[in-house]
This record gives structure tokens, sequence and C-alpha cells, in this order.
RNA sequence: GGCCCCAUCGUCUAGCCUGGUCCAGGACACCUCCCUUUCAAGGAGGACACAUGGGUUCAAAUCCCAUUGGGGUCACCA
């Protein structure tokens, strides 16, 4: 039976209904090859990422190659086809490629082109052979007519399924047709049995045939459909393991029919579970446009915010649900009227200060675990240790505050110079301003007073946006925890500022450790030891709220004259706020 | 809706194939306490799961069936 697969690959099955297999005897020409075949984007999804992560690992870790190929077949799509700037994310993450695309040094290979626009010749080729050989036909139902058939079927409580029509046309009609420049499709012509697919995570599943009608194989414009680009490629790629998305799982049934019908061996497939979002959803990209529209419904806005996105744009946008923003236009309105956009792609994993060593354990632990209660890992653990074998079949939740805390453990376990390496490389993409500002010396002031508080690269930052404000610019919040840091007691902390400031004022060196040195007494003096009662008015003076790095770090990067100007400053502003409403 | 797949703490999971060592282990989150100049971090405790119902068996989280629930998929997208 040409449609099963029995005795393939070197993975033995798991699980319950897994059957075993004799395994597979290796020879020469048979190194493993696993493939990542994204479509072009500029962003690599984590859900992709972690497929390309498994492959290379499977592929590495067994002396075989990992090859990236470009799945660039939809012309409507192609606006961005000749970008692959996910390219940057997997070289970020550590995922190089043997054969693909040349990018950076790597890539290049003997079975290209890797973009399958470029192999339109090779995939003809084998539509020829098809057709010639009867397992494949021309249609010519256009895609509105098919349309109104399959709603019409839906509409009757049933499945759509090609009605083989064109099969009714007689040689001479075809080629009539095709020489009038009628538009065709070509279809693979299905040999009516069930398909069994033999998957390595899943066990074994047979689809009915009734399931699978003749699907188009080329489209009308030329390019073959997803379909047969993948199946032929996999071939001349000399892939042996296909490892992707549960969502590709009945599609298997379909590249079993074309492997047989063209004369293929069948590689081995592993499907791996989907990544949901909390609430269970697919995580998908449109994530981003769904909180963004839901954002934009809940404050009624009817006209963009000046300078974010197009009017035209807009319009066409809230118009139709089913466009998307760009990804740019969608940040800037997202900052412009203040929301976050959930983080979906790698790139918003680096923006929002993850390290790629910790996207790359934390991504692997979902579906996969290498047993023994180990849960951290490196690039190179995972290389000797994955095994499909232990893949789950279930879909996992994304957990986001998991990952944090994995990326916490990560930060606070680097030596500091490291710490102030990497946080000043994110500093210096992301917030350059900010960087300039402090100089070298107050970067490494904040970095070393900030590290064991850091749960990303990007808190230090995001935590410290008063460090960036003119001294006069600083507002004091209206928190209760200002309240009472400043107001409450006798003597409060306001009192407290206002008798330290000529103490301060008198003092010329401004090192955290001669300021504490300085505090301490007065502490000791004025408020029975209880610095807290002294560092939170400082803190709130200089900070303007109760949040900070280390009190005298913090007057120590912020400088004699800033702190001294804030100070002064809020010492007023609290003598205005007391006399205004008295306690 | 048809078809396919899946089902252990709130979440990621170990255990399941080869039934007893599991009144179910780890991690994140959560709760309590400790430490503390804020926020974190850290330390010590704690609560929390085998979806339900039937079988099989001396014995079931583990095997079988049903129910329920969840996911995927049904394009000239990939």
């Amino acid at each position: 039976m040409i449609h099963r697969a029995h005795g393939r690959g070197p993975w033995r099955g798991h699980g319950r209904n897994v059957p075993r297999r004799a395994p597979f005897a290796m020879n020469d020409s048979s190194a493993i090859v696993t493939r990542f075949a994204p479509s072009p984007s500029g962003h690599l999804h984590v859900g992709g990422a972690r497929t390309a992560l498994f492959c290379w690992a499977f592929a590495k870790g067994r002396s075989g190659r990992f090859v990236l190929r470009i799945e660039d077949t939809d012309q409507k799509r192609s606006s961005d086809a000749a970008s692959i700037g996910f390219a940057k994310d997997l070289h970020w993450l550590g995922i190089l490629w043997d054969e693909g695309p040349i990018w950076q040094g790597t890539g290049g290979g003997a079975h290209g082109p890797y973009f399958q626009s470029e192999r339109l010749d090779i995939y003809n080729a084998h539509l020829q052979r098809l057709i010639d050989a009867g397992h494949a036909y021309y249609a010519f139902e256009t895609a509105a007519e098919l349309d109104a058939k399959r709603k019409a079927a839906t509409a009757g409580g049933r499945a759509y399924r090609y009605d083989r029509a064109a099969l009714q046309l007689s040689a001479a009609q075809v080629q009539e047709k095709l020489s009038a420049g009628t538009p065709a499709v070509i279809r693979l012509k299905c040999p009516g049995h069930d398909v069994t697919i033999c998957d390595e995570v899943l066990g074994e599943a047979t689809i009915p045939a009734t399931e699978i009608d003749d699907f188009v194989i080329r489209k009308a414009d030329g390019f073959p459909t997803y379909h047969f680009a993948v199946v032929v490629d996999d071939q001349l790629m000399q892939v042996t393991h296909v490892l992707r998305a549960q969502e590709h799982f009945t599609n298997t049934a379909r590249h079993m029919l074309l492997q047989d019908a063209l004369g293929f061996r069948r590689p081995a497939y592993a499907h791996l579970p989907i990544i949901c979002n909390p609430d269970g959803s697919k995580m998908s990209k449109r994530d981003k446009d769904k909180a963004l529209r839901k954002a934009v419904a809940e404050r009624g806005l009817s006209a963009p915010p000046a300078a974010t996105v197009d009017a035209t744009v807009w319009n066409a946008w809230l118009g139709d649900k089913n466009i998307q923003l760009e990804l740019d236009a969608a940040q800037r309105l997202a900052d412009a009227i203040g929301v976050t956009l959930p983080e979906i792609n790698v790139d918003d994993f680096k923006r929002s200060g993850y390290l790629p060593e910790v996207i790359i354990n934390f991504l692997a632990l979902n579906g996969w675990s290498p047993g023994n209660d180990i849960e951290k890992f490196d690039l190179e653990f995972l290389r000797t240790h994955f095994d499909p074998k232990r893949v789950v079949k279930t879909p996992a939740k994304f957990d986001r505050v998991k990952l944090m805390s994995f990326n916490c453990d990560a930060i606070t376990g680097m030596t500091p110079e490291d710490f102030e390496r990497r946080a000043a490389a994110h500093g210096n993409m992301y917030h350059p301003d900010f960087m300039a500002r402090l100089g070298p010396a107050g970067f490494t002031m904040l970095a070393r007073a900030s590290q064991e508080r850091s749960k990303t690269l990007d808190d230090m930052f995001r935590g410290n946006r008063f460090l960036m404000l003119a001294d006069d610019d600083l507002c004091w919040e209206t928190s209760k925890q200002v309240q009472k840091a400043m107001l409450d007691g006798s003597p409060c902390g306001a009192d407290h500022l206002e008798s330290l400031l000529p103490i301060l004022e008198a003092h010329s060196s401004w090192t955290a450790t001669d300021l504490e040195a300085l505090v301490k007494p007065f502490a000791d003096a004025h408020s029975g030891g209880q610095l807290g009662k002294v560092a939170q008015p400082l803190r709130v003076a200089v900070a303007g709220g109760t949040v900070s790095p280390p009190i005298f770090d913090t007057l120590a990067i912020l400088g004699r004259e800033s702190s001294l100007a804030r100070i002064r400053r809020c010492t007023a502003h609290f003598k205005t706020l007391r006399a205004a409403s008295p306690r």
C-alpha cells in the first residue's frame, strides 16, 4: 500500500497510541535533513521560532543539515516577498541554517534556489509529469464560481468537495481552452482511498477518502500551491524529517498523495502542538491588530491621531476586519493612544528586554521537556537532548509570567560586567537618548544599581524615566505612598528633607558611599535610626515617586546639582501643599 | 457542521508505552511569615491537579469503551 508509511525514520513511537516501528537502517546518503519553511516576512513569530528551533536541534544533534526555505508562492502577499527580515531574529536566537538564502555568512547550498518563486521551472516539469501520467488535470472554474458552489453547499449543511466537472471535458476541449488562454488551474486526481498518516508525535490517523478532494496544485497565475511546492522541495532538498506545526496535520494526507503520484520517498513527520494565548486561542500575528481595534473602539476614536496612520488607510482598516495595519503604523498608533501591543514576534520580546538564550529555553519548554525535572538549559543542551519522542500532543498556553521569571533568573545570574555590556547594547539600540543623557559613568552606576532588581534589560530604562527629566519638569505623584512618605508623622518627611537640605548643600563629595555616610547619622539623630523615614522623602524628592534604585545610588547618578535642585523644589512644593490643606 | 487529534495543579509539565515504588514530582503564579531605605530580589513555610461515567484487573493517572470539554482543519493562504 503506497499510502502507508511504515518502517520509516529512526524515530520510535511513544505514548498510548503509537505503534512501534523498526529503526530505519541508515546509510551514508541518508543524513538527517530538516527544514524550516516560512513565508517571507520581516518578523519571526514565536511559534515559528520554536519550529525552527526544534528543526535545528533535531538535525544538528544528529550531524544532519538544517535547511531554510522561503515559501513565497503567494503573489498577492508578495509585496514584501523579498523581505526575510526574520533572518536577523533567527540569527539573534543562534539558530543558523546550513542551507538556504545567503545571509551574513550563512546559507547557500547545492539544492537551491531556496526561494520557491525562483523554482517555477522545477515545479512545472513535475507538474507536466503528473499531467502526462494522468495524475493531474486542468480545471477552468473561476474562483468566483467555486465560491458560489461552496456557499451553496455550506448553506445546505454539506461540506464542499470539488465535483470533478473538469474531468468531463474532452482532451480536445481542454486543449482548445488552453490555447484560447482561458485561465486554468491544475488539480491532483486523487486515487480515492483513505490515507493513513503516521506521525511521530500524534501517532497514526486515517483520513477518509471523502475528506480529500482534487485539490489545486497549480494556481491560475502559474505558481504552485503550497502543497505542491512543499512536496517537490522536500524531495529535492533531501528532507528526511518534517517538523511543523499541528495545523498542518491534515495537509499531510494531501502531501502523501502527492508523493505517491510523483513517485517520491516519504519523509518522517512530526507535528508540533500549537502555541496559544492564555485564553486558549491560537497565538497569532493578528492579535496585535485585535488589541488595537479593541482599544480604538473603547476610546471611540473616529479619526487617527496625528502622525500615526494615513486617513485613507485608517478608514479602510476600520471598515474591514480582514485588513491589518502595517506593523510600524500599528506601533505608532499604539504609542499614540497608549496601549501596549501583545508581544508576538521574537523582535517584540527582544525590544522588551528578554535574552535570546532565555527565549530559546522557554520556547523549547512549550511542547517539549527533557524530563528529570530539568528546566533550565541552553542551545547546546537542546541540540544534544532534543527528541521528538518527548514532544507533547497538547497545545501549550504561552505563559509570559514564567518567561519573565526565567529572564529574571538569567539577569541576576550574570556577572555585573556582562549585565552592563548587554544592557548597554540594549540601551543603545532602543534608548539612545537615555544613554546619551546618562553618559558612560552614569550608565555604569545605573547598571550596577539596577541589575538585581531587573527582570528584563529594558527595566532600567522603563522604570527610571525621572532621570531623563529636566529638574524643573519633575512632578510629584499624589499617591497615598507619597503622601505618607512626605506628610505623615511629626516630624514628617518634608520636615526631614528641609533639615537635611543644608547638610547636603554643605557637602561637596557626591558618591553613594559618601552620601550614605552623611545621611545615616542624620537618620540616627532625627528618626530614631529609621533610615526609611529619611530615605523615602529623599526618593520622592528626586524621583517624583516612591520607586527608584537604592537612594544613594540614585542621588549619585543624578549628580549633586540636579539632586539639590530637585530637593529644593520639592521642599517648596510640599510647603505650599501643606499651607493649602493643613492636616 | 463533516473530518482529525487531544485531555495530570491557575499555567508549563514529569509520570502513561513496560498497571503496583504516585494518598501524583518539578517549575511559574498564588497565600503566610522573615529580611528590608522604596521597588524588586532573597529565605522559610503553605494551599493547589489525574475531566466524568462505565469496564478490565488482586491492583488503574497509567489499559479499553462512552460522555463531556478543548484544539486543529475543511482556499487558486501558507
